[in-house]
DNA sequence: GTTTCACTGGGCAGTTTGCCCAGTGAGACG
DNA sequence: CGTCTCACTGGGCAAACTGCCCAGTGAAAC
């Protein structure tokens, strides 16, 4: 779906502002209040906006290791590797994918002694081949989203 | 910093909820509106809850194409393209890490075509040896937390 | 010309929020 | 053994917001 003006605006206020409300929101933008919120429950019912969940931080939470881990998968037991590392609350995301390895995750740990304990656990399963373990220094671009609802506003703008 | 039962029920519901106020939470959790809000004020200033930021969706934007990229960075350019990075919508996250290369970050793209022009403006920069493309194919496991916040309160249970 | 649709601006009751307070129980400390 | 601190309770208050409703308007589509 393709996003205008208004709602890219109504998307970073939100971002960087999370717990402004409707109405405040309708102050802000200029507009009327039953607007935001028509717009609101569009993005959300059109998925653009999952919801609202709270942004945990892993290392406030005592886990400050964040790592990348690529494994390689030996043939068809893809599924079975998927729901192990769905047990491992370290694992703390899981895609497959093209390329060197067939899985990347992100795991983090409560420090580097403690990330060998969760790359055992992790390699601990009899359909994983091998795994290589990038860990992670410094994130000078932490996940982000504006950007790219901008650049999406941008693009609707210039295609209309 | 450690966080207890109460601290991990409020940020699970929260995670399920997100759209709960807190006189509605005190009343699913059985305790005073009171110690609720002060739970989560001080969950925020510890920082454990960084914010309560909208998810958006890359893919309901119209970039379904996710892909993470390993760069290879000329010795001491490292600041200089950390800022071009930053400069691209597209990249959603940067992270420098120890391994095979120095860099890893996530890309979404409108196509596996546009794909191809996210890489080239990524690379098209001078301190950039070597670039090594995955690019996503399924999410198994989506980007979570639940898991690890009952991990930390079932260590502190442990501990105490 | 007519229909559709998003937006406006307003009103309303019900709920929630932010803030305050006194009382209580448990653990820490002298 | 007292005393203190601290988190939690349960309550009360005014102000604000939400969800919901409505009629009117302008622009674009048919």
């Amino acid at each position: 779906m393709a996003i205008d003006h208004l709602d890219e605006r109504i998307i970073v206020l939100l971002a960087r502002e999370p717990r402004i409300g409707v109405l405040e929101m309708s102050r802000r933008l200029g507009v009327a209040r039953g607007t935001v919120q028509a717009r609101l429950d569009r993005l959300q019912s059109n998925g653009v906006i999952r919801g609202f969940g709270p942004e945990v931080d892993p290392a406030a939470l005592g886990y400050p290791v964040t790592a990348f881990a690529t494994l390689q998968i030996r043939q068809g037991q893809g599924a079975d590797v998927r729901a192990h590392l769905a047990t491992v609350p370290e694992v703390l995301e899981l895609h497959t994918t093209t390329g060197t390895g067939d899985m990347l995750c992100r795991l983090v740990a409560r420090s580097n002694a403690d990330l060998q304990r969760v790359i055992d656990r992790v390699v601990g399963f009899d359909g994983i081949v091998r795994a290589a373990t990038a860990i992670v220094m410094e994130n000078p671009v932490p996940l982000r989203i504006i950007p790219l609802v901008e650049q999406a506003a941008r693009d609707r703008d210039g295609r209309e």
